[in-house]
RNA sequence: GGGGAGAUACUCAAGCGGCCAACGAGGACAGACUGUAAAUCUGUUGGUUCAUACCUUCGCAGGUUCGAAUCCUGCUCUCCCCA
């Protein structure tokens, strides 16, 4: 499998550099992308770079997945229209092992192509700054980091020296790489390039080798939205900051027009077999064959498949034909591993004895709607269902609507759930 | 420093003494239709109660009035023009 090739049909390539197809002919060339740690836990936008590594180590090429502990602490101008706060260094450290821990699901760590995570810290924190400015600034001019669009577009509203220097620190790393490592070649989204291309010119003024780069697309949606971004904030990789039950639903809801090209980017399938997934797909639409395949793929890809056991079960659930007495048939167990993720509430069983009237059980009791009036008009219209039975105001909840005679889940319209817990 | 304009609910934006919880648009939520899609149509969008009753809201603090988002005074902030 020919790497650029590979790319190319998935659409996952923006711009490259000259002559690359040719180095990277031969198996064994080694590539890097960093990722930057500015949180604990990458999100869906990072899936992306991931997945080029994961296709750079399947062509037969050596991954390196950089952490930027150092670049971190300077902060990448690139594509932010203002300068940002510095983290301080634990939050740092903290943010570079959970990217670690991630970074691991996806590459493989054996065999002649083994995968390699380093952290840019390791070797930036002996350098010092006039070492560093005589060895590394000396090649690059002022004129030359100027041009920068990252540059460019914040002379008129100003940027600390700090950041103007970024680009000098990631070409420099790649400089490191590739002495160290023989790394040719650096990857990453499109915003990326001029960082990018720093690195191959310091490696030419200073090893006179030649090194590539190649870029990735931003990923658009057909609506205009930003990919990987919902009312509630970004999607993210980890658990505990986006439930994998929100996480499938992500992709299940993707749109028809996205569908394809998702499929190519973040799961693993080839050219045929996409084409024949959106061929049936586009035969029977209301199936919505593409996006279950897609959102199972990438949820067993980064959730593993237990997970995404429970993730499908609990989305038949609450968006399937759904009963009393299916609900009931679920074990405690299951049941709780289903609907991690969806909100809960406690709630003292003895309020039961008397039934707890339908306006009090939504706003008061379990806070999941704000107030009376918006309970009643909630129900006025027809969208709250207990255990997926629609309700009226008369409703009053007592102790036979519990689910294993615990529980009883609450539905506001066709996708907000919520689960009370009697205690 | 001089002159002018403005601050209204999630956002934009009307209102310029009572008929204002406040037009309209967008957004959001829901219902119908569907495929947990798109488009479309309908409803809702401060709170309590459901009843054109009450409470809280129109930058902040006071004042005038039977009554103010609307008038007056002071304060804070934003924008524009001239130096």
């Amino acid at each position: 499998m020919d790497f650029i090739e590979e790319l190319r049909w998935r659409g996952m390539v923006h711009d490259l550099t000259p002559g690359i197809e040719k180095v990277l002919k031969n198996p064994g060339c080694s590539g890097y992308i960093g990722f930057d740690p500015t949180a604990d836990s990458l999100h869906i936008g990072s899936l992306v770079q991931i997945m080029t590594l994961v296709h750079f180590q399947r062509a037969g090429h050596k991954p390196i997945a950089l952490l930027g502990g150092a670049t971190g602490m300077v902060g990448d101008p690139s594509g932010k229209s203002q300068e940002r706060n510095l983290l301080d260094f634990d939050t740092l450290n903290k943010n570079v092992e959970g990217v670690r821990k991630q970074l691991t699901n996806f590459l493989q760590f054996s065999g002649s192509n083994s995968a390699e995570i380093v952290n840019n810290y390791d070797w930036l924190n002996t350098i010092s700054f006039l070492d560093f400015i005589r060895d590394v600034g000396k090649h690059i001019t002022i004129n030359y980091m100027l041009a920068k669009d990252s540059v460019k577009s914040r002379l008129e509203h100003g940027m600390s020296f700090t950041e103007f220097s970024y680009q000098l620190v990631q070409g420099y790393d790649f400089y490191h790489l590739n002495r160290q490592k023989n790394c040719v070649i650096q990857m990453g989204g499109s915003d990326q390039w001029g960082n990018i291309v720093t690195g191959t010119e310091l490696i030419r003024r200073k090893s006179g080798k030649e090194a590539y780069a190649l870029t990735t697309p931003l990923i658009k949606k057909t609506d205009g939205g930003k990919f990987g971004k919902t009312e509630e904030g970004n999607i993210w990789l980890s658990k505990d900051r986006t439930s994998p039950y929100k996480f499938y639903q992500y992709w299940l809801n993707a749109s028809d027009e996205d569908v394809a090209s998702y499929l190519k980017i973040f799961t693993l399938f080839n050219q045929k077999e996409i084409a024949e997934l959106i061929r049936q797909h586009e035969e029977v639409p209301h199936m919505r064959l593409a996006q279950k395949t897609l959102a199972a793929d990438v949820t067993k890809r980064v959730h593993g498949v237990d997970e995404l056991t429970n993730v499908l079960l609990a989305s038949e659930i609450l968006f399937g034909k759904a009963t009393f007495e299916t609900l009931n048939a679920l074990s405690e167990e299951t049941f709780l591993q289903v609907f991690e993720g969806v909100p809960q509430a406690q709630i003292s069983q003895d309020l039961l004895k008397k039934g707890i009237p339908i306006i009090d059980l939504l706003v008061s009791e379990s806070r999941f709607l704000t107030s009376n009036g918006e309970a009643r008009r909630e129900i006025k219209a027809n969208a709250i269902t207990i255990n997926k039975t629609r309700i009226d105001e008369q409703f009053v909840l007592t102790a036979k609507h519990l689910l294993n005679e615990r529980y009883v889940l609450i539905g506001k319209g066709k996708k907000n759930n919520f689960i009370a817990v009697f205690n």
